[in-house]
RNA sequence: GGAGAGGUGGCUGAGUGGUCGAAAGCGGCGGUCUUGAAAACCGUUGAGGGUUUGUAGCCCUCCCAGGGUUCGAAUCCCUGCCUCUCCGCCA
């Protein structure tokens, strides 16, 4: 959520800004609104203050022992027009919280502008592309020759959009997972984290999935309803909901493994077939909760960290700025990381690093004392895949593919394979 | 699942239907003393919001959450959530 005092402030600045999204704030709206909240909440609580001093003064008179029927008498109709204007207020006040909470993030001076994916800015590639003397396959095909990648059988356990993984290939994402915690632990100096992987309303709001993409969620209909996790971002940011971070802690940096569940809808038909897009998979992600001065710098170390991943994999990838129409709403500013794909002739995203600035902190009151201040402030958040799981193992299939559909292991993993260099 | 106890400020912990946003202790901050530190002593110390040009003043809200009773609720009633203890079950 954006600061509320800024909407009354500078209206107009807050349009200008949120026009480069193509966002269209309603500003008559809010203004009728706003003005409406302003009178209601004055009268609101002049009411309220003549019922505590009423009130006093009956509890003063009553201890002298004086009559206090004509004080009673004065009172009589003071708690109906309170609760009147008291529902009224709240009324007003959820409406104006609707219109708030359906407005995107601002975006970063430096966000190209643009409407949709192609209009993303690469700012370096690295890597060489692997060159083929034969025809490569995909990773399905290898995984099926493998015979450790089904996705008839995942359909059968579940619905289409999940997979069973057997054998080497189990193995093989198991040390990817266990490879990427272990170098975010040691080498960037991540604080692993082990969470729920169903959290509830409060948490999903926090993280901005709720209220507006709750159709992207499955749902849990218990009562209280939960929801599956759609990224580790949300049980690890939601740490410091309602907190007051120490100084001392700051930066705090987590790493957290789990897997991920999206309903996928309105996916319909786009990359249906392999693990690409699943509606389970698994993801390791890092959280950084940073001083406001600092998260700048802490996203371009925090991609850093995902990149080093890629590299230690000696994938090929390139590291793209994504535009002000293909930025998320909470997301000041997102760089997608994009891995090689060579059956697919194309880059695909494998990591999306995005500082949020206050903006997820403000809903989740998320705080740090600021020690030249004294007063509680909000912090940043910031979050980036490093990396996703389960497109690393397809990555890894496709690029280092031999001829005869045997998948060399990259160096780095060899040792969390139990020393097998190749799976075939 | 059964039985009981409880949720109060950064922490521990008192509290009564009325001057309680809340005793006391600890911790934090400032000061006195000291070459410095410790100890001791003195002072200070919750959060959010409204109004406003205002980090001034005035006002409102918050004692787990949501309802209710009352002129008045941290205090009484109801519901929910959470924690703890014992029993049962269980990875």
């Amino acid at each position: 959520m954006l600061d509320p005092r800024l909407f009354r402030s500078d209206l107009e600045y807050v349009q200008q800004q949120l026009a480069r999204r193509g966002f269209d704030f309603d500003a008559d709206t809010y203004q009728t609104l706003e003005s409406q909240r302003k009178e209601i909440q004055v009268k609101t609580q002049e009411l309220q203050n003549q019922r505590n001093t009423r009130s006093k003064a009956i509890g003063q008179a009553k201890a002298k022992g004086e009559d206090i029927r004509p004080l009673l008498d004065e009172v009589q109709n003071l708690g109906e027009q309170l609760k009147a204007a008291e529902t009224e207020l709240a009324e007003i006040q959820e409406k104006i919280n609707d219109l708030m909470t359906g407005v995107p993030n601002f975006l970063a001076n430096d966000v190209p502008e643009g409407s949709n994916e192609q209009d993303n800015v690469e700012i370096y590639s690295w890597g060489d592309k692997p060159k083929f003397s034969f025809l490569v396959k995909d990773h399905v095909d290898l995984g099926a020759q493998l015979q450790g990648m089904d996705f008839e059988l995942g359909a059968k356990i579940a619905s289409a959009r999940f997979v069973v993984l057997k054998g080497p290939l189990a193995r093989l994402q198991r040390a990817i997972i266990q490879f990427m915690l272990d170098t975010h632990i040691v080498e960037h100096g991540y604080i692993e984290t082990y969470v729920p992987f169903l959290a509830n309303a409060d948490s999903l709001y926090g993280t901005g999935q709720l209220p507006k993409f709750e159709q992207d969620l499955f749902k849990v209909e218990n009562d209280p309803g939960f929801y599956l996790i759609p990224t580790a971002e949300v049980p690890v940011t939601n740490i410091v909901r309602d907190v007051i971070v120490d100084n001392s802690d700051m930066p705090l940096k987590f790493v957290c493994h789990t897997p991920c569940f999206r309903s996928e809808a309105g996916a319909y038909g786009k990359d249906v077939k392999g693990m690409i897009r699943q509606h389970q998979f698994e993801k390791v992600e890092l959280v950084q909760i940073v001083k406001p001065e600092d998260s700048v710098k802490a996203h371009e170390d925090l991609s850093g960290h995902a990149e080093n991943i890629l590299q230690k994999l000696k994938l090929p990838y390139r590291k793209v700025l994504l535009c002000s129409g293909d930025t998320g709403f909470s997301s000041n500013k997102t760089y997608d990381l994009e891995v090689w794909l060579p059956s697919q002739n194309t880059y695909r995203e494998i990591s999306s690093c995005s500082n949020f600035k206050d903006f997820q902190a403000r809903r989740l009151q998320a705080r740090w004392r600021n020690p030249e201040t004294g007063k509680p402030e909000l912090v940043h958040t910031l979050n980036g895949s490093g990396l996703a799981a389960g497109r690393t193992l397809i990555a890894i299939m496709e690029n280092y593919q031999n001829e005869d559909g045997s998948i060399t292991v990259p160096d780095v993993l060899v040792p969390y394979m139990g020393g097998m260099s190749c799976v075939s």
